[in-house]
DNA sequence: ATTACTGTACCGTCTGGACGGTAATGTCAA
DNA sequence: TTGACATTACCGTCCAGACGGTACAGTAAT
């Protein structure tokens, strides 16, 4: 779907997400983000003909992403548990980039709640995928919402967490994603 | 700060939770909210003189709730775990109300993320308390996490978890914030 | 007289989006 | 080789509508 072009497209879309962190949710118009990307606004109505469009582009970008990031960590040799791994240790490493999380999903949010339905489709699988390699279901399942409860965090922009407290969530996530019996803890 | 007011106030504040959820977190303008609570526009303006004023008293009443209802079902013998039971059990069962978690969320962050401050820094402490008084910090930290977890998920209209995997997570988090030597599981 | 509104009218600003250009590049037949 | 046309990738302007907020006159209960 997406080309090989490096330029305006990506750049509208990278401008938009930052836009979205920068000035804040509401205030993602497209004036603001063809203005960010160094676009006219005519431009961009080029690129992505609604706003709507720019709203699934973003969606469609992040699925796109966030699937070559996981699949570039796992190689289908996938172990089922190597999966979660992957998964566990590709999170929490996106939790600290420059541009954390996809802030931009507030933006879509606001638009239209609907935006976001691929984006739940997709985790929907994932975690599917997930809890069928797991050896423990229920611990993955904790796993699996401990990190999405990290990522509502940083989404919302709270501080609740010591650094000295994510460092141990972090060291008990990837710990429980490698062990192999699944017995013998502590 | 809120009074014991039955009429319009509150009847204004349920209105925009209302309408942040059902027509959309972006939809939530001043006509649209004094419609719904059949109050007119100036009445609004009248409680809340701007948007800014609702949406902190969108926040304030919900803090003040939330404290409410978990100081209701604590009472001050705290025994640390009984702090987080409380927490654990009354979370899981908002999860789960038919106006389920504070939707209106997304449109204060819409409107501007710093409407959220007070919400962080009540969670902050919140967290603190929990972590204060828990025996396993790690355990615990997992716990909110996981808490918080399943917030984001509801909040964002996702339909990741099935009707047994939320069984089983809410069994095991029940289970863990009862746990008395926290030695001995399985 | 004060409180708690209702109702109407209005204003300035912002926003999405439609629209009409235009310059550069490519395609293709004569 | 050249002229005719098509496509791509934009630019800049304009507009109708929505929105937050103001102003103010009126009303009904306390």
């Amino acid at each position: 779907m997406s080309g090989n072009r490096p330029s305006s497209r990506s750049r509208i879309l990278a401008a938009a997400a930052a836009l979205a962190r920068d000035a804040g949710p509401g205030r993602l118009s497209l004036d603001a983000v063809a203005a960010r990307a160094g676009v006219s606004k005519g431009g961009l109505l080029y690129h992505f003909p609604s706003k709507a469009a720019l709203m699934t582009g973003l969606v469609e970008n992040y699925i796109a992403e966030f699937e070559a990031r996981l699949d570039a960590a796992v190689t289908p040799d996938d172990s089922g548990e190597a999966l979660m791994k992957a998964y566990v240790s590709l999170s929490l490493k996106s939790l600290d980039e420059k541009h954390p999380p996809a802030s931009w999903i507030f933006s879509a949010m606001a638009e239209d709640p609907d935006f976001l339905q691929p984006v739940n489709e997709f985790r929907r699988k994932l975690l599917q995928r997930l809890l069928a390699g797991s050896a423990d279901r229920t611990k993955a399942l904790m796993a699996y919402l401990a990190i999405e409860g990290l990522h509502s965090l940083k989404l919302f922009g709270s501080d609740q967490l010591s650094g000295d407290d994510r460092n141990a969530i972090d060291a008990y996530l990837l710990s429980q994603s490698t062990e192999i019996p699944a017995a013998l803890r502590e």
